[in-house]
DNA sequence: TTTTTATAGTTATATTTTTCACATCTAATG
DNA sequence: CATTAGATGTGAAAAATATAACTATAAAAA
């Protein structure tokens, strides 16, 4: 058998060999822009503080990022400031808000009501982000019996919440066994992006977002540079 | 006044002026790298299907890479396998623990026993990786009746336990205003590795590595790239 | 009003990362 | 046992990203 341009893939399972859908997962968003995201996390911060001015070098240090490149990054999305004095943290934050075409809450949803489920759903940081998440589900019908502001139901509701507050993107916070399962019905039910955190890379179509986020991952890596101490490549 | 080089940063606060004292925080391991431990989530999960083999483009379609990328990254760490029958998925592992010079356990404290923090507490796929969470710590004495497998302590005793384990990383997830207070006194207690789940940018001397994993921007991002519904730009 | 100066904005350069193309190898096949 | 299909391995080109160096500007000082 022979691709000409490989569409599908497989591996071998006990000598018998399956294939898998090919795949594209993207979001990996630019990273000029992923920093303006971190940017404005840092202005809203500031904010709220009472801080009115900042400087390329200020927001740099705030962010870990050099002065250079943040001036570089407000150069790019065409973000101007006063070249004496700063910027102005309540227009930053207005530009920044138009990049990311934030006209209004962003209605989410939760699949999964476990540990991680259940801290999304208590995290209040989101408020400020105007994410709002709407609803949560999980199979187990005795999550329901939980004292929350944010409602759970069992999945056979998600089509009709989904519906109902237009939402277009989903956390899957569900076992890994299952992850792939609750991404593919999200998926029918017209879910377009979804942030994954099973230790699970989701397989989806080409014109679905998703973000796997990997706790794991994330630990190892700074246990792997730790180990490193100081030396030689990284 | 004047800087040959700019050490201190400073911020206006309702028109005086603060001093942050300037901060390095890296921990961005290498792109190859960071998806070298993505292949090995991977490969863990395979190998736990008893698959034995993978080829290139399989693996790179579990992980949402590109094959001649996997290959590269094989390359660039020495990983070979078969021209001809790809590579033995043992093998694989076993090469990318030598990478990560992986011996033994790694203990690891989580500092804040609220959502994150007891979701971190009670998830189960560190074992397979050999992360081993030995303590978790809270300022709120009512939280250390909670029945865990995973003993919840005063900040008090970190210091103590942080010795006795050998504790070189450790997880903060406690609200943001008191993240860099918490942070101070682990790198105080000799810790040189940090996962930082506040929302805030941890601001540390360059001898400390500092992952900040930031939720609401990791939902963002999806956000806003679903906002685009297959546009312009990315 | 002129000069100075600190900071924004931009262009150029360097580095990193990814992609492409192809040479190389090995297990199967006839 | 030679052939070949289907993989790996890698060097070179391209693209993306980051850094550095420089120019322009506006505010403050003289």
């Amino acid at each position: 058998m022979k691709f000409e341009k490989i569409i599908a893939t497989c591996v071998e399972i006990n000598s018998e060999i399956f294939f898998i859908v090919k795949i594209n997962t993207k979001c990996p968003l630019k990273r000029s822009l992923r920093r303006i995201l971190l940017y404005r996390g840092s202005l809203l911060r500031l904010q709220a503080l009472g801080v009115k001015r900042v400087y390329s070098y200020t927001l740099g240090s705030e962010t870990g990022v050099s002065a250079e490149q943040v001036r570089k990054d407000f150069s790019e999305y065409h973000i101007k400031g006063n070249q004496r004095g700063g910027y102005r943290v309540d227009k930053l934050i207005g530009e920044m808000e138009t990049i990311f075409h934030n006209n209004g809450n962003h209605n989410i949803i939760v699949v999964g009501r476990g540990n991680i489920g259940s801290s999304l759903a208590n995290y209040n940081n989101f408020i400020q982000r105007q994410i709002n998440i709407v609803a949560t589900f999980d199979i187990d019908p005795s999550k329901q019996r939980i004292r929350s502001d944010i409602p759970v139901y069992t999945m056979e509701r998600m089509k009709e919440i989904i519906d109902r507050f237009e939402v277009r993107t989903a956390i899957i916070a569900v076992p890994d066994m299952v992850a792939q399962n609750v991404c593919d019905q999200l998926v029918k039910y017209g879910i377009d992006g979804i942030v994954n955190f099973a230790p699970v890379i989701l397989k989806v179509t080409d014109d679905i977002i998703v973000n796997n986020v990997n706790l794991s991952d994330e630990i190892e890596s700074v246990i792997y540079c730790v180990s490193l101490t100081g030396l030689e490549e990284f």
